[in-house]
DNA sequence: CTGAAAGCGCTTACAG
DNA sequence: CTGAAAGCGCTTACAG
């Protein structure tokens, strides 16, 4: 009956119908200081009868304040839509957004670098507030690009660099002690590290602590470099078996759900049995992990704990935080049927 | 030099540096007439040069177009992390959006309602200028709310209804003669249909169209409404086997690959071989399906292909189109391991 | 505590 | 074809 034609409610109208300033109807809606208790309590009492939503345009316009943050994935669809990986990562985001009533602006690209121009033109455009950043490289070409662009963001990762962008730093030391400690307490001697492509970061601190930390314990640790794939994770295992009975390793710790349950498919169809022949454990619980036959050993690491805390902290360098380091726990090792004594 | 202090570029910016207005750089840019092409070309030029994107929140303000679309993800996380539904469908819309240079606004909320708010906000905060709907329910609040914020929207959905809403229609009729023709041909008379819960109404089409076809093949067709979930299908599967040796359905078809998995384990477990004992199909091919033993038989929907489908229907309702009404195709089904032709 | 006014960076009739 | 100007809906010093 009032607003008829004009769709969109705005200040001026609140303003107008309580017969104060935009100003101060401005103030009193962003809980800051300039009106009276009273004018504040009329302000919200009538914004909130009237479904008032300020316009993102105009907030972001004139205050330069989206509310929203960018994730761009750059990975092979075929691998993404398998791991769970991400799904539960974004899940972890959104439960934070939903409290902090922040938005995210998500970007599924190519792996050729398509990513950079997203990055750069969501900044130019003035779309986010900040990024959260996955599947660091080595000389990763977003770090330059982001502080270059003077765009807060916060790596999920496990190099603490001190390069000024943020980081969420996983303990990779302490998650290859705990899969080491299991294997060898079950008294498994070698081990084969069937890791994810090298190309990051984190595959290749992993790497590096697997053969300081096995060499610690007297193990034995080899390395193969995957892809993250079902056919990768077979060939490197059959390949491994085929240099039985000798010294081969008698464990696999595999680089993610997908290698590691072809690791024990493949070697169920060779004859072998799980966890006697060949004991497996997966670097990241999922489904997968819980569906497969036998069950999967696996690491639950808390995505979705991991990635609150790593929008936390882009929220606070957001808000002008400069605390830029951050160190995410541990995770628990779910110790199923695809880990036991070797044979030998 | 010249810019130091200001960081952002703005068509002032291009005008000033061409002695021309603020308004032909403007046009220029947006490809409208009003420039000589002497103009538009030095504009683009420069524009290029500087590397100038438009503030997306001055475009917004003045224009009243985001460029963006809004997906409301209102599941359990249990559930649609273990499915890849999602994400294959986040990835066709990223297609699109990568071509169309459009951007998505992703929220994950519980599944409460919380996202009829989520809707309303972005609708009156002017964040997005369409949304893509899924898991449409009888009497979905998404419907009449949308259109009463006016707000363009795509349901992708299995019910073709006249309310004004784009929709997106998959064949379910089509889907169920593929897979029953299947089964009926290896010699299966008697069948299960596992569904998800009925509260989707895409389920309630698939029950009612499994129960049409398969009376019109002369097969019986009993039917339980399962969870989506593991536990979910193994029940039901041991609940079925517990019939056994009587007049009990001889194949399964699932309502996702996760209850279609668990069937096939439930089976195994109990000492039934399959398919020779028991047939399983997965309503939907994933992962999860090439990896389980043996390999199950599924349907293929081509789920990016259809996404990218309803974003470009979502795109043409935006930008004024009229038809309201797209029909996707028929998935493929890809026959495995675990249909073969009943023991009996 | 309150109001008038400028400004954010675009788009869009409206005159020339 | 081109320019001057108003307007989108907020925020934010700046006076009172």
């Amino acid at each position: 009956m009032s607003t008829a034609r004009r769709e969109r409610i705005t200040i001026s109208d609140i303003a107008a119908q309580l017969g104060i300033s935009k100003a101060s109807v401005s103030y009193a809606l962003n809980g800051r200081p300039g009106v009276s208790a009273a004018t504040r309590a009329r302000v919200l009492h009538l914004a909130d009868e009237l479904g008032f939503h300020a316009s993102s345009a105009a907030v972001a316009l004139s205050a330069s304040r989206t509310g929203t943050i960018g994730v761009v994935i750059a990975r092979d669809p075929a691998v993404i839509t398998a791991e769970a990986f991400y799904m539960r990562t974004l899940f972890g985001v959104e439960q934070y957004l939903n409290e902090a009533d922040g938005q995210l602006l998500l970007r599924l690209t190519g792996e050729r670098g398509e990513d950079l121009d997203v990055y750069r033109r969501w900044t130019r455009q003035g779309r986010v507030d900040g990024f959260l950043l996955y599947d660091e490289h080595d000389d990763d070409p977003r770090v330059p690009l982001l502080t270059a662009l003077g765009m807060p963001a916060v790596m999920v990762t496990s190099v603490a660099l001190d390069d000024g962008i943020g980081r969420l730093v996983t303990p990779e030391a302490q998650t290859v002690q705990v899969m080491l400690d299991h294997l060898h307490s079950l008294g498994h001697r070698e081990i084969l590290h069937l890791s994810g492509p090298l190309v990051y970061a984190h595959e290749r601190v992993r790497m590096q602590t697997m053969a300081s930390e096995g060499a610690a314990r007297g193990l034995q640790v080899a390395h193969v470099e995957g892809t993250y794939e079902f056919a990768s994770g077979a060939e490197a295992t059959s390949a491994l078996l085929r240099r039985r009975p000798s010294t081969a390793p008698t464990a696999i710790v595999a680089g993610n759900d997908i290698m590691a349950t072809a690791a024990v498919s493949t070697a169920t169809d060779l004859g072998l049995r799980v966890p006697t022949d060949l004991s497996v454990i997966a670097w990241d619980d999922s489904v997968l992990c819980q569906v497969a036959r036998p069950h999967l050993t696996a690491m639950d690491h808390g995505l979705m704990g991991k990635a609150r805390l790593a929008t936390d902290l882009l929220f606070d360098l957001i808000a002008g935080g400069t605390q830029v380091h951050r160190a995410s726990s541990v995770g628990t090792l779910i110790v199923r049927g695809t880990t036991g004594p070797p044979r030998r």
